[in-house]
DNA sequence: GACTTTAGTATCGTGCGGATACTAATTGCA
DNA sequence: TGCAATTAGTATCCGCACGATACTAAAGTC
C-alpha cells in the first residue's frame, strides 16, 4: 500500500495594475496577510481540469493565458496542509476587477505573501517572460484594443529592461501579429495613439522575431 | 477528509548513442516493451530529493544534469497505477552504459515505450532544445573532452537542424564557454581536431549568444 | 607524391538592430 | 492665436553579427 497525498492546485494569476504586474490573492482585508487562491485535488479529476474550473470560478471568467508550472513538495506549510502542489499561472486583461473576497497586489508584494508563495510568483514571472516570445502572454494581458505604446510598456515590464521603440515596431511588424483598427486614443496631452488587435496570421514570410533580444 | 493520491516519480534520461538521443528504458528484453524508470514517492520526501535519489540508483551515477517537466494526472494508466506523476529529465554524458536491467533505446523509440511516455519525451527533448542556450545540457551530454564537431552536431541533433560551422564556432568564442586542451584527436581520416573542455567564464564582455538562433 | 577527407580560418557582402533625428498631432498656456 | 511641450510614429544612417565562400592545415589512402 503506497504512500497517499492530499493534492492543492495553486493558481497565480497575473495582471496589469497601474503599469505593475499584480497577483491575485485571496481574502485579504487592509493590510493583512494574503494567499494564493486554490483547491484539493478530488478523486478521478485531472490536474489542468481543476485548474481551469479553479480560475473560472474564482476569476468568474476563464483567463486570457494558463499553464502549469510544476509541482513541489511543500516542506514549509502549504495553507490546505497538502504535502504536494501544482502550481499553474494564468494572466487576464489590465482592467479587470478583482473577483469579491480577493485583492490585486501590485508586485513586489512583499508583505502581502509568504515567501513560500512569493517563490512561486518569481518563478511564474520567468515563465512568462520565457514563454512570451512564443505565446501570445503579453497580448492576453491586455485589453483586446490597445496601442503600441501600451504593448511594448508591457514586453518592457515583463522583460524588466527598456526596448527601442523603432526596433520594436519594426520586429512586430515583421511578424505579422497585430492589425491596426480604424480608432484612436487620445490619452491627455500628445498625439493619439492608433488602436490595434492581436491578430497573427502565420504567413509566408512572417520571419519568427524573438522580442525578447531586442535592446 | 481531502483525496489522497499515490505519486510516481518519473525519470526521462538521455544520452547520445551514435549520433542519436537515446532513451533510459527499464526491464525491456528483445523487442519487447519497455518503461521509464520510476519510483513512488514516500511520506515526507520531497519530489527533488526523490528524483535525484532515482537517478542516482539507477544510472550508479548522479546524471549531469536534471530537472523538472511537470506534474500529470494519469487518466491513462501509469505502470505504478498511481493516479498521479511527476515527470523529470536528466542527461548523463555519451559512451555511459546502461545500467543492468536497462537499456538506451535510440530515438524515435516507436515501439518500445506506450504512447503516454512517448508524449513525455517530446515534452522533454523541447525542454532541452528550450533551456540549452542558458544551461550547460549540451556539455553534460558529452565526455569531458570533446571536439567542436561533436558539439556542432550535438547542437544541431538537440535543434533538429544544421548550423554553420564558422558562426557557431565566432558565436562559441564569444561566449568564453569552452578552453582548448593541449590534445588532439584523430579520427579516421583529415586533420584530427582539437579537444576542448567546458570551462565557462562569465566575464566582462561576454555576451550571451543564442546558439539556437544561428543557421 | 597526388588525391581525399576532415579541421579550422579569413574575407566579404548583406541585412538587422540601435542611434539619431525628423515629422505629426494633440494639449496647455501666454 | 500662436508657441512650447508632449506623445506618436517614421526615416535615415551606420556598425556589426551572421552566412557564404573560399581558403589553409594536417592527416589518411592509393
Amino acid at each position: 500500500m503506497p504512500d497517499r497525498f492530499a493534492t492543492a492546485i495553486d493558481l497565480i494569476c497575473f495582471t496589469v495594475v497601474g503599469g505593475a504586474l499584480a497577483v491575485l490573492g485571496a481574502g485579504a482585508g487592509r493590510g493583512g496577510r494574503s494567499a494564493l487562491p486554490w483547491r484539493l485535488l478530488g478523486a478521478g479529476e485531472g490536474l489542468d481540469t481543476v485548474a481551469a474550473r479553479l480560475a473560472r470560478t474564482t476569476l468568474g471568467r476563464a483567463p486570457g493565458w494558463r499553464t502549469q508550472l510544476g509541482a513541489s513538495s511543500d516542506t514549509s506549510r502549504h495553507p490546505s496542509l497538502a504535502p504536494l502542489s501544482v502550481g499553474y499561472v494564468a494572466v487576464v486583461p489590465a482592467g479587470t476587477d478583482a473577483p469579491p473576497g480577493h485583492l490585486w497586489h501590485r508586485l513586489p508584494a512583499a508583505g502581502a505573501f509568504g515567501t513560500r508563495q512569493q517563490r512561486g510568483m518569481v518563478a511564474a514571472i520567468a515563465t512568462l517572460r520565457d514563454r512570451m516570445d512564443v505565446e501570445p502572454i503579453a497580448f492576453r494581458l491586455l485589453p483586446a484594443a490597445f496601442t503600441l505604446g501600451e504593448l511594448q510598456a508591457l514586453y518592457e515590464l515583463l522583460l524588466g529592461r527598456r526596448l527601442h521603440k523603432a526596433s520594436f515596431r519594426r520586429a512586430l511588424q515583421g511578424a505579422f501579429l497585430v492589425e491596426p483598427l480604424e480608432e484612436w486614443r487620445t490619452e491627455g496631452r500628445g498625439r493619439p495613439a492608433q488602436l490595434y488587435r492581436y491578430a497573427p496570421r502565420r504567413q509566408r514570410g512572417s520571419r519568427p522575431v524573438r522580442f525578447a533580444l531586442l535592446a
